[in-house]
DNA sequence: CTGAAAGCGCTTACAG
DNA sequence: CTGAAAGCGCTTACAG
């Protein structure tokens, strides 16, 4: 033992940032052991006598101390962190499927970095720089574009997952985007609807380009043209403010029976410009959205719309990380989960004109 | 310039985690010019000259070098990371606040490490000491109890702000609990109800508290006494399936013709189960919320609920942070933003019984 | 199982 | 403005 006399308690202090906080350094005096062993007891607690163990965890404890994953980090190439990359938390949807992925890592000492692109290329990939510069462990992104960028995160620890799309390279999740799609469209044709307008986000995108699919294979599977029956408008974001002012210009230069709407918070938007405007959903028009985020059951009325299991396609997701899927040497993994159209009282035959 | 030959152009591999990446000794290698230079271009780019700086940004182009924070944290004492500890990311209203926080902090180069807390002190407490050990330079929080764990993060860089409720230390933004909660008890009291279930959270949370006693404030105004008009009801998590469990819950034992709900996730899961038992809101039962959610104006009925400005909550917590106001050091700064009751449709007079 | 030494990749004074 | 040296706080081999 030295003869540095033992510092007050400062409880809570330590960590990177902190100043001058508590180090191993500390811990190892307090507790007479080196500071391998105080790491040891850190990262591999099965590797050092129980007694020794005991001795150190006090001293932690009475310590305060908070290890820097940063100082760790530089030499076990390990950050606890995993990135988070999806259009937009502030989407119900998103929220849920941020839900699941945090009741999977919460227990395993992993942070969640999370950032939204708003369809922004330039966004998405600033936030991958910011991420590989923190060094994050692995990587869930919902991509935007095909720039394949993020494929670099294959290498790291835990590798990336994607949340929407296929992907060639780690693991991911696909939701078959034309499926739903074509799902959503035969449902408004089989109601007689014959002049629909679909309001999507940009076409770069690939989940938008894949509903833009389904849609027009379900106009031409029913022997008609997109071009007659179609009124094509585009956002840049999908939310509802978006919606609003879509839907807003539309009822200005056309008359569509039906709205179909690349999600529930464009949906949503919709119907509040119907609302103020005296349009009747579905008397007027008849609307659908997508996602089934867990509020459109309870809107006037209660929205059809494409299910898509958000919950558990981050918890999915998550466990896929963990499992190393995402790993470029692994075999990569693929969840393949099924969009479903559910027909509530937004849509209906069109008004007889 | 040393001998050693240029590496093939790694673009995007660098950074902390990847398998062996560029350094910025690579940099200074390929600019020929030496380690601090590299550093202060990086960081005070002001200092090198025009044209050495330019050798440098060529070099980091194309050795598509992405330097680790990790490292630089060490000796600088900086992350670039933000804590923002809510109590649950799947509820709009915090998505919503979410938003606002990286709608300000996006383009400052800081990444946010958000985690839900779900109302459980042991769930903040691991959140919290994950922040420490990362090192973040600022903390935005909501706090669920009275610990004051999260002050020591006052010390940081950036400090700390609480997004809800009163703080004895750094910034905040209080929102007048009792005040908000005392309009919307106010309101069915007026309209006439006297058997009242209130729903909420846990005691120990402090909105939580603070909207309980804005309702008994209220009740004890209007010459009532609380025992023979409140029913009281206490979920541990404030989500739409909680409060849809509540409510089933609730039909069986009594037939309070009104419900207050301390969310509006809460009073959406009374909605729901209300329509299921075929129930009408507001001819058999109102229903008022709290928060202002965007999709409560769509609900059927439109719900009557307490108003918070969630994106601007979010928006002025971090432009606090980025100031300095959350350090312990700087005069203490305080945002008072009012609720305010949106009376819609889903509340109306008591039936006649 | 324990302990002294080296080193992760940067930034920071400090001397030129 | 530029450049060599020290050091941030840990973890990791490696020798005992």
């Amino acid at each position: 033992m030295n003869d540095v006399p033992d510092q007050p308690d400062i409880v809570g202090e330590g960590g990177a940032g902190a100043a001058r906080g508590v180090g191993v350094r500390d811990v190892a005096r307090k507790a007479g052991v080196s500071l391998g062993t105080v790491s040891n007891v850190l990262n591999n607690p099965e590797k050092v006598g129980e007694r020794t163990r005991t001795r150190v965890e006090r001293a932690i404890r009475e310590l305060g101390f908070v290890g820097s994953r940063a100082a760790g980090q530089l030499r076990s190439r390990r950050s606890g962190l995993v990135g988070v990359v999806v259009p937009d938390v502030g989407n119900p949807y998103w929220a849920a499927v941020l839900r699941g992925v945090e009741s999977v890592l919460e227990d395993r000492d992993l942070a969640l970095i999370v950032g939204s692109t708003h369809q922004s290329p330039q966004r998405q990939e600033r936030l991958l720089r910011g991420l590989a510069s923190q060094g994050v462990d692995g990587l869930l992104v919902a991509p935007i574009d095909d720039d394949r960028q993020w494929e670099d995160f294959a290498d790291r620890f835990l590798g990336v997952v994607a949340l929407e799309s296929d992907v060639g390279v780690g693991a991911g999740i696909s939701l078959d985007n034309v499926d739903g799609a074509h799902q959503a469209i035969a449902h408004l044709l089989e109601l007689g609807h014959r002049s629909i307008c679909f309001i999507n986000g940009p076409g770069r995108v690939p989940w938008c380009a894949e509903r833009r699919v389904g849609v027009l294979a379900g106009i031409g599977e029913a022997g008609l043209n997109p071009d007659d029956v179609l009124i094509d408008v585009e956002v840049s974001d999908l939310t509802s403010a978006e919606g609003l002012r879509a839907a807003d210009d539309l009822w200005q230069s056309s008359r569509p029976t039906a709205v179909l709407c690349a999600n529930d918070l464009l949906a949503l938007g919709v119907l509040l410009s119907a609302q103020r405007r005296g349009l009747d959903v579905p008397g007027d028009v008849s609307l659908v959205g997508y996602d089934d985020v867990e509020f459109v059951e309870a809107l006037r009325p209660a929205l059809t719309t494409v299910h898509q299991p958000s919950f558990e396609v981050g918890i999915v997701a998550a466990e896929m990380l963990l499992r190393g899927s995402g790993s470029r040497h692994t075999r990569s993994e693929h969840a393949l989960l099924s969009p479903q159209l559910i027909v509530r009282q937004s849509s209906g035959p069109p008004p007889r004109g």
